[in-house]
Formats: C-alpha cells, structure tokens, sequence
DNA sequence: TGTCCACTGGAAGGGAGGGCTT
DNA sequence: AAGCCCTCCCTTCCAGTGGACA
C-alpha cells in the first residue's frame, strides 16, 4: 500500500476527492455562492442554491471547499451545519433520507435504521432532530437530477417545504448538476424554489486546466520530473473533452503510475497517450464486469449476431439469440420488453449503440451495433459463458 | 391516403428480499 | 409471528409511432 513513487511527493493532491486551498478560476463563483451562504453564520436563512455545470468544472469541489470554509468561520459548528449527499451513490429517497438523518443526528441510540422504517416515519424524526437546535443546515444535494431521473420530485418537495414546519431551524439546499435541463420536469413550485439562485460554472479552457494543473503538479511531484509539453498535452486532451479538470488529472496521475511501473525517471508524453487509452478501458471494462448476468446475456446475444455477420441487428433478432443462449446456459428467459430494456440501458452505459428506426412496414425497431472490439473481448471472457465456446456450431445444427 | 408492421415506451402491479414494529 | 415498509427486478398490458407499401 504505502510503495514510495520517486517521481510523486503527495498522489492525494492529484485525486479528484482533493480539495486544495486555492481553486483557480472559479473565484467569481466562489465568491457569489459565499455571499448567499453567508447569512447562515447569522442564523439567517440562506437562499436555496442550483449549481449547474458539466462533469469536472469543479461544482462539488468549490461546494466542499465553502463548507470547510464556513465550518471554519463557525465554532462548533454553532450556527449552521453543512451536510453533503452524492445521490448517485445514495440514490433512493429512503437513502437521501437516512445519510441527512444520520448526519444530524448525533446520538447514535437515535440513528435512522438503513431500512424497514416508512418514508413518513424518516420524515417526521427527521424534522423532530432538524429542530432540535436552533441552526441553519445547509444540505447539498449532488448530482440532483440523477434522484431525480429515478425518484421524481416527492424529495424535493419535502426538503423545499420543511422549513414550513420548522420552528426554529432552517433548512438551505445547494442542488449541483451536470443537466441545465432537468429543471424543466420538476413541478413548477419545486422548481422556483429549488432555483432561487442559479450559478452556472463554464467548462474550463485549455489554458485555465494548465494553470490547474501546474498548481497541482507543483505540489504533488517531486522537481523536474514532468517533462515541458506533459501539462499542456494534458490540458489540451482534456479541454477537447469538454472542460473536464478531474479527467486531466486523472491523466497526470495514471501517466505518473505508469512511468513508475517503468522505472523511468520523467513523465512524459507518451505515458500521457497511454494513460488515455488505460483510462478508456478501464472504464468499459469496468462497466461491463459489474453487469448483472441477464445484462452480460443481452451483451452476449449482440456480440454473437456481430460475430455471425449481422453487424446491425434487431431488437427481435437479439431477442432471438438470447432466448436461445439462455437455454443453453439454462439460466431464466426474460421477456422480450424487459430486453428491450436492458438494450436501452446498455445503450445509455454506451456499451453498444441503439438507435431507433422505422423500417415501414418492416415495423419500427432499434438498431442495434456494437460500441467496441474491446467489449466484445470482454464478454466474450467472462466466465459466465463458458459454455458457449462452440456456439456458431451449435447455432448452425439448432437454432431456426 | 390509409394500412400495418414490429416494436417502443409508459404505467401499474407483483413478489422476493432486506429489515423494523408490535 | 404477523404485519408493515422500501427497493429492486421483473411481467403484463397497451397506446403510440415512423415510414414503406398498396
């Protein structure tokens, strides 16, 4: 665990969890967001916050580093508390619930239990412990519109409305996300207080990741050990992928790994190259090796008709194939919509690539290809599938 | 212009599995 | 032990649809 690299002073700095002193280039933001949150360290309550931004504009960081900041500004954290929720990771309203629940709730006899009570019932203690002591709480909700996407808005309408009841707390949220758009859906009450104020944070450009960067480099590698083009090259990457700092540094620190694995003594570029490519893997193979067993089979059946030249197949054809691969695996068949489904999400996950089309009379369906030759290596490895390893066979004798 | 195909996508609901309450 | 509750994964049902074809 604790191997030294020689070229690398401190790896946590260049981690997206970090949070540095400075936050370069976002000093408008932070400033206006301490300017509405300000009034807690009074008492008073602070408008309701939505951040919008895209992936790596640095959201959660500049929100992590006011509630370090007000913690500070705060003793004992007398006048306000700062909760902070990532609802992709907890993303039931049962769970949103049950962290802000047990981020307040101090006594541990008191806690929320992870299940079994009603959504009411979490409702109601809750309140009882918000109001407990007169402060203003402060919850962030990150990537909001993913509970959203899943939950609806009955969340919000709690969190939005229960400073109604409250008599002598408040209650403050900080939404953060990625979509501009996902207010558009919410009723329109949540909707107007959910967006009391609005601060958006631009992507930032190449020259402004280099700054990040440096920053950063400067703290986490050892002298001399970068060599001249390897931020800019970084930057630049990265400015193409929409803005993204946390990717950016994900590069430097998987490029700094490899050049250590090497034994050599200067990053340079093409550890960079390579580290794009290993980030790019990693994150396919990744989502591919946690899918449940009936998403591998949907996955299976579409490398399978690529493999038996149908390159661009059907719902239907897919459906076909896998209704015959999971007898083979003797494994339970879904029914044809609830492939449709998996379809979909593998589509989303960007695993494959489904678009619907309309074929005329030929009906209308997705067509469906496959995103990589990597995925397909992949699936095909995974042990699940053993069996099939004679399949174009079997499907030659067998199938229609 | 209307028909009709092969689905899509939304909704409702079931049931298993986790766990609390009485 | 029986009765709840929430979540996840799934089924069933059905209205809706883009566009080739008659």
């Amino acid at each position: 665990m604790d191997k030294r690299n020689p070229l690398v002073k401190n790896k946590r700095i260049l981690q997206s969890s970090y949070i540095p002193e400075q936050l370069p280039h976002r000093e408008e933001q932070i400033k206006e967001i301490v300017e509405i949150v300000a009034p807690s360290l009074t008492k008073d309550k602070p408008s309701n916050i939505l951040i919008i931004g895209k992936t790596g504009t640095g959201k959660t960081a500049v929100v992590k580093y006011i509630g370090k900041e007000l913690k500070k500004a705060d003793d004992n954290e007398e006048n306000c508390s700062f909760i902070y929720i990532n609802c992709e990771v907890v993303d039931t309203p049962y769970g949103i619930l049950y962290n802000i629940g047990n981020q307040i709730i101090k006594d541990e006899t008191k806690s929320i239990p992870f299940t079994g009570w009603s959504l009411d019932r979490v409702f109601s203690e809750l309140t009882k412990y918000v109001d407990k002591e007169n402060k203003i709480y402060i919850i962030v909700l990150d990537e909001i519109d993913r509970s959203f996407q899943k939950n609806g808005d009955d969340i919000f309408y709690f969190l939005t409305t229960i400073n109604e009841v409250l008599e002598q707390s408040k209650v403050s949220i900080i939404g953060i996300s990625n979509n501009p758009k996902f207010t558009d859906f919410l009723d329109p009450k949540i909707k107007s207080r959910l967006g009391e104020e609005k601060i958006i944070f631009p992507p930032y450009n190449t020259v402004q990741l280099e700054d990040i960067l440096k920053d950063r480099s400067e703290e986490a590698f050892e002298k001399g050990v970068l060599s001249p083009g390897v931020i800019s090259y970084c930057a630049a990457l990265s400015a193409q992928d929409m803005g993204d700092a946390r990717r950016a540094l994900d590069l430097l620190r998987i490029a700094s790994d490899i050049a250590e694995r090497n034994n050599d003594s200067i990053i340079t570029e093409a550890h960079v190259k390579y580290a794009k490519n290993k980030i790019e893997l990693d994150a396919v193979s990744e989502v591919v090796r946690t899918l449940t067993s009936q998403s591998k089979t949907v996955l299976m059946s579409i490398v399978i008709n690529t493999e038996n030249d149908n390159p661009t197949m059907n719902t239907g054809d897919v459906f076909a194939t896998y209704k015959h691969i999971s007898e083979i695996l003797e494994t339970s068949t879904l029914t044809q919509r609830r492939v449709a489904g998996l379809i979909s999400e593998l589509d989303m996950m960007g695993i494959i690539h489904a678009r619907v089309k309309s074929f005329g009379r030929a009906g209308r369906t997705r067509e469906i290809e496959l995103g990589s030759k990597e995925v397909m290596d992949l699936i095909k490895s995974d042990v699940l599938f053993k069996k099939l390893k004679n399949y174009k066979n079997v499907k030659q004798t067998t199938l229609i």
